[in-house]
DNA sequence: GTGGCTGCAAATCATTTGCATATAC
DNA sequence: GTATATGCAAATGATTTGCAGCCAC
């Protein structure tokens, strides 16, 4: 049972924070949900393992990995944050009709730059946003059979 | 004076937009401010030639610039939203700093795609986060003078 | 043992909504 | 004249804060 969470132990352990279980939990959901949750899923899911965790906790414990660079926050819905683990530099697509955000894996040579106009550059996001693939395939079904 | 706003007025009328001055006004403000400003900055700014004006209307009129594409909103700031006037393609750097938002004219031939993973593009939005140029400056000034 | 975390309730901040009045066309 | 916009106050929703008790180290 707590093996399977040696790998988010070790994670923590990396980066000297404290190891507490809803931060174990919260790495795990987010490793094995790459939906880009925000905190309402998160805390929501969780809770039912552990009815005793608080929203506060979700906040805090996402606030503490973010400062690590274990995970990342998105601002592409434009209301509620999203949460992402980082593995390897992707951007995001985020469909205006069913809202569902993708990983996107275009790369850009000029976003990598360090440098633009002049400013240090340390973090780059790209948002890219329309109709997913999945909606515009349901869009067409419906065009042709209704 | 009306002439001032004459511009304004053609481009209310070039979208069908009913002219009324708050919307006016709110143009106005974002073409003469390439701040990126917020709601508050824009009410507050606003309210002192035009007392009654309500922050409700602010956000009504963004809207319907922003349905008609003559301004967009960024993100990019993860608190409240920031106005932009749409001109030219460009993206934008977040000074971590002085929390200054400037444009960047980087251009990524892949950024322009209209189809990526297979979802069907129609905005993109390329966020960079770092120091800006000025803060960079005072910053060395600090360390060679302290 | 103790500093750092958790969890609750209350506070805050940006934004939205409902509705009466005013205004553009 | 009528549909639409304005402006106020109240509601909502995401996030933050203050603080008491608990747990990892």
């Amino acid at each position: 049972m707590i093996s399977m969470y040696k790998k988010y132990v070790k994670i923590l352990k990396d980066h000297a924070i404290i190891i507490t279980s809803p931060r174990l939990d919260i790495l795990k959901f987010l490793d094995e949900h790459h939906t880009h949750p925000d905190v309402e899923e998160i805390y929501t899911s969780l809770k039912k393992k552990h009815p005793s965790l608080s929203r506060t906790t979700v906040y805090n414990s996402l606030e503490i990995l973010k400062k690590n660079k274990i995970i990342q926050s998105l601002t592409i819905s434009g209301s509620e944050l999203r949460y992402d683990i980082k593995e390897g530099l992707h951007h995001h697509f985020l469909c205006k009709h069913c809202g569902r955000i993708f990983d996107i894996s275009i790369t850009c040579p000029n976003m990598n730059r360090t440098v633009a106009g002049g400013h240090h550059v340390e973090e780059v996001q790209g948002y890219f946003k329309g109709i997913c693939k999945k909606c515009q395939t349901k869009e067409k079904e419906r065009r042709n059979n209704g």
